[in-house]
DNA sequence: CTAAAATGTTATCATTGATTACATTGTTAT
DNA sequence: ATAACAATGTAATCAATGATAACATTTTAG
């Protein structure tokens, strides 16, 4: 069943819509995008583009899902650590690419991790399955970690409240992990400590540092020597 | 110099109009503000809405310092710690009052922790001096946690890198601020972590633990304990 | 009490998201 | 090949919005 050349224009046209969305999305920013301003970059009436897109919402849901492919994609540069390897060192990079995914790809940063805006809200069912492809790569990296490059005295750490052992058990079955709750709860501290800081370089709040990379670089070595792994 | 009438009205008015664009945003997000709407429900003609604010944006501009005031004032709720008190929980209690606050003003959080929406950045220099309110409030927290409350081993960190310490001695400076750069360092590394969580947990993207609540709570508890003071 | 300033109104524009009715083009089955 | 059909494109049109201009009304101040 090969493909007739009507689906392979569709395929373009849909994919130029995405490509011209991006980029008036950069200049012009998430909330003033523009479905005509794409078709007269196109050359075409702006009635058309509903012929590939619902309304305005269905285009920034396919680009909600574009950038978490996106952002998939930039971690998986870095190929699995090896068995040999160092795998804190692992997380640092993987940390590193998320940040500067971020900071190269501020649009799509900004329509998966930005303000909620309600009536565009109710795509969460739809897009949470590749939010969760996202913590799948860290908790993998957490848990090679765990297994292989285990400091002498653990993470340092009383022991989780009940309710929270609660909570991570429930996700870790629900889900199907194959970890313990501590690493569970150590990918979780790390996504969300990444991810606060490059949220708040993002909207300049770190700009009294002048450069956060150095402030980035500490806090991850830090947060990998407080997980309890072996230091690189 | 008593007020005069019509600067009474004109206070009002002001208060009106930024009062139902805070109900407005709430109902339709912040990307769906309109002036319209606005001058309807106060059932005046749509252009009188230009003789408070210039447009649109200028409106934005006012809200979100609003909004700061709103979050400063949330903390502020907690008077001063007493020269007895217990200071880490302190600490504690401002970051439960930050994550309330965010929880119960979704809007106002969005709005000034939210995506960066070109065009209407430059207002930054103009919001910098509110954002810093913030820190300076939790600065003020840890300094005296780190004075009064210190563990008998110190934070347990790794020397800080020369670049990190320039950057944070240069805010210490520049602030005239009457703390050690590890005070700095550790605020930031408090307020960074509190933001992630919190940012995170209202994009749903935690709603993965039911509940948010037991996590930032050992969090914090965790933070102010890595950070070398004494537990509550 | 009058001139000036502030505030409000109507009318009007350009732009946008969206829909409808219609034409054109490509696909597929006979 | 061609006829039926589906996909794609168009022009015309709507209602809503941000914004401005010209004009009227009200309040303030000298």
């Amino acid at each position: 069943m090969t493909k007739t050349l009507r689906e392979e224009r569709r395929e373009e046209t849909l994919q130029m819509i995405k490509n011209l969305a991006w980029q008036k999305m950069a200049e012009n920013g998430p909330a003033n995008l523009s479905l005509r301003a794409i078709a007269r970059q196109m050359r075409v009436s702006s009635a058309a583009i509903y012929r590939y897109f619902e309304n305005r919402d269905a285009l920034l849901t396919e680009l909600c899902k574009d950038a978490y492919y996106s952002q998939v994609a930039a971690l998986q540069t870095l190929e699995p650590a090896a068995a040999d390897e160092n795998y804190s060192e692992h997380i640092l990079k993987l940390s590193r690419l998320y940040r500067q995914w971020a900071l190269q790809n501020p649009e799509k940063f900004a329509l998966v991790y930005g303000a909620p805006v309600p009536g565009f809200r109710q795509s969460w069912e739809v897009l949470a399955p590749f939010a969760s492809q996202i913590m799948d790569i860290f908790l993998e990296a957490f848990q090679a970690a765990w297994q292989h490059d285990q400091n002498e005295e653990h993470p340092d750490l009383p022991p989780i409240p009940d309710r929270l052992k609660q909570q991570l058990a429930h996700v870790i079955a629900q889900r199907k992990y194959n970890v313990p709750p501590a690493v569970l709860y150590l990918t979780l501290e790390g996504w969300t400590r990444l991810h606060g800081i490059i949220s708040l370089e993002l909207i300049d709040q770190l700009a009294l540092l002048g450069d956060a990379e150095a402030f980035f670089e500490y806090q991850m070595q830090n947060l990998i020597r407080q997980s309890g792994f072996v230091q690189s």
